[in-house]
DNA sequence: TAATTATGTCAATATGGCTGACATAATTTT
DNA sequence: AAAATTATGTCAGCCATATTGACATAATTA
């Protein structure tokens, strides 16, 4: 383990190396990492954990959701977000509505709780951005939204588009038709 | 659970929702995503991990780096570190040297092997950043820099410096485009 | 009626974090 | 030189979040 090992093949630069762009990949993991950290400590003053994070925005942002579409979302199994879910529910941030058309379905909604416990987790990552954006003397708001968009998979853009970004209201036309 | 529950109290959008920018912080959450997801479906085959990809490219973009910074940079615990850490050394991918200022300390370098895994990781990144930035038009990409930097703690800035920045050919304040 | 779908749940497992405690060697302080 | 501190390693256990596979139930569709 700590022999006096001498590297057997320290490495050094490569020319292939020119051709990945270190930084921006190196930029993303840091902010990203402090973007998240925000709510993160909040969440623990609730007991709740990043995914409890991301069910509750999800489930604010599109109200009405089904279990099914929110898998998708997050991409992760049922398993996986059963536990998460269920505090949720219990805890009184989220209630389960019989879905109308079909009753298999639950469709998901953001009590007031939950509406406010998201709010309340999305703004401080709201002023980080604001503020980057500004001492980035950032004139173009859209060209980083349209970069972001064609950083995700081509299949799953859909995805961001079905959000209320017409705005953010959550009524719309009304959730529970 | 499934009970013919009405909803207690669905929420819908208050004033305050205005202020928050949903938008953009979803769209990095879609972003990240799908940006994590590239390397993954490399790692799984080496048996690794995000976090061993994390140490790897740190380890390789910082040849010479301590165990200390090493977790500084990641924000893990020694603990943490210990077990992914010593998978790659054992496997070859990361060689420690003495430091030779202070022998207690342990310098990390990639070896060849981890080398090529590190650019193997970081190419589809590379790639799916630099078709996002063409789909999207931008023509400003330190614009960008400035931005994603600006998104990182104020006080954890200098680590982001702390890359071979100065030569990270490929950035620089050039716009590849 | 039969097949499929949406959801829930049980059991087992893996990964990647954490804390606390303690050991060793090397450096720095006194 | 002795004592304190530092850098690293390691043990033991715990928690959160994710996985797969199997199976149950109710509702819809064929």
């Amino acid at each position: 383990m700590k022999s006096p090992m001498k590297p057997s093949q320290p490495q050094e630069a490569t020319q292939e190396d020119e051709a990945v762009d270190f930084a921006l990949i190196e930029l993303l993991f840091f902010a990203y990492r402090d973007f998240t950290s925000d709510p993160d400590a909040i969440l623990a003053r609730y007991g709740f954990g990043r995914a409890h994070h991301r069910v509750l925005h999800f489930v604010n942002r599109r109200p009405g959701l089904t279990v099914a579409e929110l898998l998708e979302v997050l991409r992760i199994t049922k398993q996986s977000l059963a536990r998460v879910l269920k505090q949720l529910i219990d805890t009184g941030y989220v209630v389960q509505v019989q879905g109308p058309r079909d009753r298999r379905q639950r469709e998901l909604y953001a009590t007031k709780k939950g509406h406010a416990l998201a709010l309340a987790l999305a703004l401080p990552q709201s002023r980080r951005i604001h503020t980057a954006l500004e001492e980035a003397g950032i004139e173009d708001r859209a060209a980083l939204e349209r970069f972001l968009k064609a950083m995700v998979n081509p299949e799953l853009r859909a995805q961001v588009d079905r959000s209320p970004s017409g705005g953010d209201r959550t009524s719309e036309r009304g959730k529970m038709e």
